[in-house]
DNA sequence: GTCTATACTTGGATAGAC
DNA sequence: GTCTATCCAAGTATAGAC
């Protein structure tokens, strides 16, 4: 199963399961501080120690605090892409899709994954070219809500509404917006309620989304 | 007008001008700091060199950085509060509303003020104590934006399809969402397209707004 | 690969001259 | 009140032992 590396005699493939934990650990206690002390919290020192190991590793497996920062995010993004696209793609309603998206959201509040992600867009701010990779790490997520909201309004009447790219620009909104305001005062309740609203409302768009275009009857040509 | 003080003889009044001067300048320079260089960046040193003086002042009048910067944030909210409250007054309808956060959103996202706001509230996760602070000064304008959704909304149909309440919260994190991805990719045209589309769904409001709800006909007592 | 030790930098905060 | 000088803590990053 293990590629055997150079010096394959005994304890290699061992000794690099070690390695490949300390890395993993490292991610974890990056994306740890990053949810429980922010950005600017989240120092070489403090990741190491929540990693259980010295801080010299930061360097010597990620290069700089902010690689490893970067490296959390990916991390963050890769386990929950899964999630959203199997939740999202089954979504066959404008409701069914806000009804996806409270649960998404509610799950991301309480492990904290959108609070790395904000963490991480405005510490950004302070570290010349990090916002550019964080823009680019976000982007598979603007995708991913953009083909949700396109896919569920499709070419209806809610969609004259309510136009694609601009409800999945709300939507990523809301989720930044909520969860910074749900981290402020620690009250998730009202966020969720904004979700439950959204809701709602979206029952309203079905009945429209339901409404085929005649196919551009009135336009000319 | 200047009350005198103690040793009035010559040059107190305008020594005290000169001293207040730099209280200002040192706000404006915490300001300008929380806004290009974000709350990580905003140091005392940063500070000091923006508003052109020594790095010990922001100890002597403000007592350290953190109530400095939330003297500033304080500043922002002051500076803002008159020109939110007369938009958000003369507002008669939903879509009048909307047109005004609108508005006041290009105002507010040109200038920074958001910016500053956003920042505060996720440099606050890194420092214990200070979020309660933030959280503090956030109140007056979240109130603002529920009376002023609560005052066009009124007692109408369109307040059973959209409570205040969670149009309120919606609305402060549509503000600081819109605001993040803004300053993440420079793109302000995104977030003002958001503002335009709830103009246009809130004028379908307006419509139902305009039903006076026949005092809770159907309601049992 | 992982550690300890250390060089170097930056930032908060204070002391003391003026 | 404002400055310069300084102390101290914390952070990034590297060197070198193991």
């Amino acid at each position: 199963m293990a590629k055997a590396g150079p010096r394959a005699d005994r304890g290699t493939a061992s000794r690099r399961a070690l390695s490949a934990e300390v890395r993993a650990a490292l991610v974890n206690g990056a994306i740890d501080a990053l949810r429980e002390t922010g950005f600017a919290g989240a120092s070489a020192r403090e990741i190491a120690s929540r990693a259980g190991c010295s801080q010299a590793l930061v360097f010597y497996h990620f290069g700089s605090v902010n690689d490893l920062l970067l490296a959390a995010l990916d991390e963050v993004s890769a386990r929950r892409m899964d999630a959203y696209r199997s939740a999202l793609e089954q979504a066959d309603s404008v409701s069914a899709l806000a009804e996806s998206a409270r649960l998404i959201f509610r799950q991301d509040l309480d492990a904290g994954h959108v609070r790395v992600l904000v963490e991480m867009m405005t510490g950004a701010h302070s570290v010349p070219g990090l916002g550019e990779q964080v823009a680019q790490r976000l982007q598979p997520w603007r995708d991913l809500a953009y083909e949700a909201v396109r896919r569920t309004l499709g070419r209806s009447a809610a969609a004259r509404l309510l136009p694609p790219a601009e409800a999945a620009h709300a939507l990523v909104a809301g989720f930044l917006g909520l969860e910074l305001l749900a981290s402020l005062d620690g009250d998730r309740a009202a966020a969720l309620a904004v979700f439950g609203r959204a809701g709602h409302l979206a029952r309203l768009l079905d009945v429209l989304a339901a409404v085929r275009l005649p196919a551009a009857s009135k336009e000319k040509k």
